[in-house]
RNA sequence: GCUCCAGUGGCGGAAUCGGUAGACGCGUCGGACUUAAAAUCCGAUCGGGGCUCAACCUCGGUGCCAGUUCAAGUCUGGCCUGGAGCACCA
C-alpha cells in the first residue's frame, strides 16, 4: 500500500470498477425495505456550482448510509432541461438549443461521476426529450378531462425581456424571477391549472408532513393564505340605468359593517362603467387609464399615497338603512374576493388613510371595553385591536370576536350575505408563448372549437424548422409545419396551440418517472409508483419552498384523483440546505466570488470536496465557503490515510467480534469503547437530522483517538493488533459515505472482499458505548465545584457519600446546613447549603 | 405591518431529558524536526482578578430585561438585532 495519498488516482479508478460493475443499479424487486432519496434535479446550465455538490453530496451519504443500514435504495438524477436559458443561448449564438442542452447534460455528468456519486444512471430522466415530455403532455390531457386545465382569458404577468408571460408564484416582488425586469399586467387568453380547487386541501396536509421545515410550511401556508369571513351585498341605490344593481364585497371584517362611510372598487372591476354617473365618466376614465400604465411595483408600494375618484353612485346598508358614495381607487385589487371593499376608515388603516385625504366621514364603531376613543377627526391611526361593539344597533356592547358571527348570520338570514372562506391562491398561469417547453396538446378547430390532441398522437413534437432568430415572438410560431392541422373530431382545418407549457409542469411529477422511467407505454406503472413513492428524503435549496414544492404536491393530489397513484403527499420528508456562500455572501459570477468544483477535484480530490462541504455547518444552515477549510479537510484525509497505509502490515480485516471484558489492557478497553462511542455518535447524528457537521468532528476524534493509542505502543502484540484492525476498520466503514474512495482503495489494499460499500453499517453494543469510569460533577448551590472520577455502579447514596467526602465541598459546607441533595444518577451531585 | 428562523470565543460551530458551556475544526501564538523551507508532530488559546511565575484559586460569561427551578444556552413572558418569506389580500 503506498504510504502517500494520491486522490486523483484512486478517485479515478474506482469511478471506473463501479461503472462497469453497475455497482449503484437499483432493483424493483427485491427483499430489503425501500428508501427513496432524491435531490432536486438541476437545470443543465453549463456547469455544476458548488450549491449542486452540496445538494448532491448531503443526498448522496444519505443513500449510501440507508443502502448500509440495509435498505434497498433508490437514487435517481436527472435533468430539468426545458427552460429559456438554452433557448437564449441558441438565440444568441444561432445554435440549436437542443445541442446546448445536450452538451451541458453531458459536462455535468462528467462532474457528477467525478464527484462519486452512487446514482443509478439506468434511470436518468430529462424533460426536453420526447420519451419524457409526451408524458407531460399525457398527464396534462388528463387534467383537462377531469376540468382541472382550462383556458381563459384574464390580467396576466407578463416579462417583457423574456416575451411570455408568468405565473404569480415567478413574479417576485412585482419582477421577473429569472430576468429581474418588471412585469406588465396584459390581457391575454392563456392555460390555467385549477390549482385553487385543492387550496384547502394543501393548507390541511402540511400538516401531515412532520418531516418539513416549519419554515417551508407557513410559507406554503402564507402564500395559500386561507382566510375566514363574509360576503354582504349592498344594493345600489341610484345606478344611472336605473337597474337593479348589487355590490358584492368580500370582508375579515363583518363586525364593523355599522361604520362603512364609502365602498370602493378596483379600477378593472367588471361593472365599474355601469356604477359611473355621466358627471363622473370623464375622471373615472382617466384615472383608469392611468391605472392601467402602471407598473406593478409602483401600484402596489404601500407607501404610496392612496388615490381614488368617486363614482357618483350609492350604496345601501341594509344594517344602518343609511347609503354611502362609491368610490374606485387602485388599492383595491380585482383578483382578490370580489373586487370591491366596504370601507370602515374607524378600524382600517388603509381605509383611514383614504378617507383623511378625501374628507369622508368617520364612524366609531368599537372601542375598548373599558375607555373611550375620543373624535376619531383627532385619530393617528384606525383602531384595528380587539374590543366592543358601539353604534351599532342591536350588537352594542356585544364582544367584536362574537359580532362577526352574528353579525354575518343576519345578513345569511336577511338574505343578503353570507360565510365565505378566502383564498390568497390563484390559479396556476402555465402557457408560456417559447420554443423550449413542452407543446400545450391542444388543437383550434374552425368549427369544433378547443379540442384536446388525442393521446395516440402523442407527443405533439416540437418542430425543428424554426428561425431562432426572430425577435418580439415565439420561434415555434415560424415554422411553416406545425400550425396548421386536422381536427380529430370532423377532419377539418384546425390550428395547434404555439404556447408551450411552464417548465414547472416538467418538474412537478419527474420524481414519478424515476419509478419506471424506461416505461413507453405508460407515464409509470401504478404499482410501481406506489411501491416507490412517496420520496422519503428530498434535498434541495429553499428557494423552492412554494414554486415548485406547491407545484408538486398538487399534481400529486391531481393525479391521485385522476387514479394514477395512490398516496396524497410526494415527499416525506424535506431537508432544505442552506445556501453556499463566500466572504458572508451567496456565491455568484457575477460577485466573482464562485469556486469552480472542477479546480477542487484536481486540487484535492472529490473526497475531499465531499468532506469540506459537510464538515462546517449543518445541512440547513448557510455554509461558508473557506479555502483554509478545505485544505484541513485534505490534511485530514492524508491523515487517515497515513494512519491506515503505515499499519497497513498490522491490520487483519479476519478479526473475530470483540466483546465486552475480551480486552485484558486498560488502553485497549478504553479505545474499543471509544469505536463503540463513535459509531453510536455517528449512527445517531446520520439519523437525528443529517448533522453531518458532529459526524464529521466525531471522525476527527476517532482518528485522534487511535493515533494517540498508538503512540503508546512501539512493538504492540497480538492484542493491540486485533483492537488496531478493529479501530481502523471501523473508522474505514464509518467513512466510508463520505471519503468514498479512500475507503474503497484502502478496503482493496487491505485485502477486502468486493466493495467496502456493500458492507453492512455497524452496531454499537450498548454495554460498551461508554467509557469505563465516570466524572462525578458535584455541584454547591447550582455551581461545579468539584469533579470526582467514580465507578458507574455507584447507587444514589454512594454518590452522595463521595461528594460530601470531597475536600472543596467540605470547605464550602462546614458551618452550614445542608437542605437538600439532588442526586442525578450516573452524572451528578448538587448539594444546596444556607 | 404580519409570519417563520436565528443570535454561544477572533471565525465555522458543539452541547438527547433543564445537569461539567465552548466538543471538533479554522485562525493565531509558542515549540520539536530541518542548513532552510514544505510536510509532519507537540503545546497554548472566553474575559476579569489573585499569587514573583506556574500549577492553582476566584469571580463573571451563551443578544437584553424579568420569571420558573436545587440547577437555564436549553423552559415561560417581554424586548433588541439580523436573515428569510408574504404584503394596499380588505
Amino acid at each position: 500500500m503506498k504510504e502517500a495519498y494520491f486522490p486523483q488516482e484512486i478517485e479515478k479508478k474506482w469511478q471506473k470498477v463501479w461503472e462497469e460493475t453497475g455497482a449503484f443499479k437499483t432493483p424493483d424487486d427485491s427483499d430489503k425495505p425501500k428508501y427513496y432519496a432524491l435531490s432536486m434535479f438541476p437545470y443543465p446550465s453549463g456547469k455544476l456550482h458548488m450549491g449542486h455538490v452540496r445538494n448532491y453530496t448531503i443526498t448522496d451519504v444519505i443513500a449510501r448510509f440507508k443502502k448500509a443500514q440495509g435498505f434497498n435504495v433508490l437514487h435517481p438524477i436527472g435533468w430539468d432541461s426545458f427552460g429559456l436559458p438554452a433557448e437564449n443561448a441558441a438565440m444568441k449564438h444561432g445554435a440549436n438549443p437542443e445541442a446546448w442542452t445536450d452538451e451541458n447534460i453531458a459536462y455535468m455528468t462528467k462532474q457528477l461521476k467525478m464527484l462519486g456519486l452512487s446514482y443509478d444512471w439506468d434511470r436518468e430522466v430529462a424533460t426536453c426529450k420526447p420519451e419524457y415530455y409526451k408524458w407531460t403532455q399525457w398527464l396534462f390531457l388528463q387534467l383537462y378531462k377531469k376540468g382541472l386545465a382550462y383556458k381563459k382569458e384574464a390580467a396576466v404577468n407578463w416579462c417583457n425581456d423574456c416575451g411570455t408571460v408568468l405565473a404569480n408564484e415567478q413574479v417576485i416582488d412585482g419582477k421577473c424571477w429569472r430576468c429581474d425586469s418588471v412585469v406588465e399586467k396584459k390581457y391575454l387568453s392563456q392555460w390555467f391549472l385549477k390549482i385553487t380547487d385543492y387550496a384547502d386541501v394543501l393548507l390541511q396536509d402540511l400538516d401531515k408532513l412532520p418531516g418539513w421545515g416549519d419554515n417551508v410550511k407557513t410559507m406554503q401556508a402564507n402564500w395559500i393564505g386561507k382566510s375566514h369571513g363574509a360576503i354582504f351585498r349592498f344594493p345600489v341605490v341610484d345606478a344611472p340605468s336605473g337597474e337593479k344593481m348589487e355590490v358584492p364585497v368580500y370582508t375579515t371584517r363583518p363586525d364593523t359593517v355599522h361604520g362603512i362611510t364609502y365602498l370602493v372598487v378596483a379600477p378593472e372591476y367588471k361593472d365599474i362603467e355601469k356604477l359611473t354617473t355621466p358627471e363622473n365618466k370623464d375622471a373615472v376614465e382617466a384615472y383608469r387609464a392611468n391605472a392601467r400604465k402602471m407598473s406593478e411595483i409602483e401600484r402596489l408600494s404601500t407607501d404610496r399615497t392612496k388615490t381614488g375618484v368617486p363614482l357618483g353612485t350609492h350604496c345601501l346598508n341594509p344594517f344602518t338603512g343609511e347609503t354611502f358614495p362609491l368610490w374606485t381607487a387602485d388599492y383595491a385589487l380585482v383578483e382578490y374576493g370580489t373586487g370591491a371593499v366596504m370601507a370602515v376608515p374607524t378600524h382600517d388603516t388603509r381605509d383611514f388613510a383614504f378617507a383623511k385625504k378625501y374628507n369622508l366621514p368617520l364612524k366609531t364603531v368599537i372601542k375598548p371595553a373599558d375607555k373611550d376613543l375620543g373624535d376619531p377627526q383627532t385619530w393617528e391611526d384606525a383602531y384595528v385591536d380587539p374590543g366592543v361593539l358601539v353604534n351599532s344597533g342591536e350588537f352594542d356592547g356585544m364582544d367584536n370576536e362574537k359580532a362577526k358571527k352574528a353579525i354575518t348570520q343576519k345578513s345569511v338570514d336577511e338574505g343578503f350575505g353570507e360565510f365565505k372562506t378566502q383564498f390568497r391562491l390563484r390559479d396556476w398561469l402555465i402557457s408560456r408563448q417559447r420554443y423550449w417547453g413542452a407543446p400545450i396538446p391542444v388543437v383550434y378547430c374552425d368549427k369544433c372549437g378547443i379540442q384536446p390532441v388525442p393521446e395516440d398522437q402523442l407527443p405533439v413534437m416540437l418542430p425543428k424548422d424554426v428561425d431562432f432568430s426572430v425577435v418580439g415572438k415565439s420561434p415555434i410560431t415560424t415554422s411553416p409545419t406545425f400550425k396548421d392541422t386536422v381536427c380529430p373530431v370532423c377532419g377539418g382545418h384546425a390550428t395547434r396551440e404555439m404556447d408551450t407549457m411552464d417548465t414547472f409542469i416538467c418538474s412537478s411529477w419527474y420524481y414519478l418517472r424515476y419509478a419506471d422511467a424506461r416505461n413507453d407505454k405508460e407515464c409509470f406503472n401504478k404499482d410501481k409508483v406506489n411501491h416507490w413513492l412517496p420520496v422519503d428524503q428530498y434535498v434541495g435549496g429553499i428557494e423552492h419552498a412554494i414554486l415548485h414544492l406547491l407545484y408538486s404536491r398538487f399534481f400529486t393530489k391531481a393525479l391521485r384523483d385522476c387514479g394514477l397513484l395512490d398516496f396524497d403527499e410526494p415527499f416525506k420528508n424535506l431537508l432544505t440546505q442552506g445556501m453556499v456562500l463566500k466572504d458572508g455572501s451567496k456565491m455568484s459570477k457575477s460577485k466573482g466570488n464562485t469556486v469552480d468544483p472542477d479546480e477542487i477535484f484536481e486540487n484535492y480530490g472529490a473526497d475531499t470536496a465531499r468532506l469540506f462541504i459537510l464538515s462546517d455547518s449543518p445541512p440547513a444552515r448557510d455554509f461558508d465557503w473557506s479555502d483554509a477549510g478545505v485544505e484541513g479537510c485534505y490534511k485530514f484525509l492524508n491523515r487517515v490515510w497515513r494512519l491506515i497505509s503505515t499499519n497497513a502490515d498490522k491490520i487483519s480485516l479476519n478479526i473475530p467480534e470483540i466483546k465486552a471484558g475480551d480486552l485484558k489492557k486498560k488502553e485497549n478497553d478504553d479505545l474499543l469503547r471509544f469505536v463503540h462511542i463513535s459509531i453510536k455518535g455517528i449512527t445517531n447524528d446520520i439519523s437525528n437530522d443529517f448533522q453531518f457537521n458532529t459526524v464529521i468532528s466525531k471522525y476527527r476524534e476517532l482518528t485522534n483517538a487511535i493515533y494517540d493509542w498508538q503512540a503508546k505502543k512501539p512493538s504492540p502484540d497480538e492484542e493491540d493488533k486485533l483492537i488496531l484492525s478493529y479501530a481502523i476498520v471501523a473508522l474505514m466503514k464509518l467513512m466510508s459515505p463520505v471519503a468514498v474512495h479512500l475507503t474503497e482503495e484502502a478496503w482493496h489494499e487491505l485485502g477486502g472482499e468486493g466493495s467496502i460499500h456493500n458492507q453492512e453499517w455497524l452496531k454499537w453494543d450498548e454495554n460498551l458505548a461508554k467509557s469505563s469510569s465516570i466524572t462525578l460533577v458535584v455541584q454547591v448551590n447550582g455551581k461545579v465545584k468539584d469533579k470526582i472520577e467514580v465507578d458507574e455502579g455507584l447507587s444514589q447514596d454512594e454518590m452522595k457519600e463521595v461528594a460530601l467526602q470531597s475536600e472543596k465541598v467540605k470547605a464550602l459546607t462546614e458551618g452550614k446546613t445542608i437542605v437538600k441533595t439532588i442526586v442525578v444518577p450516573k452524572k451528578l451531585v448538587n448539594i444546596v447549603v444556607k
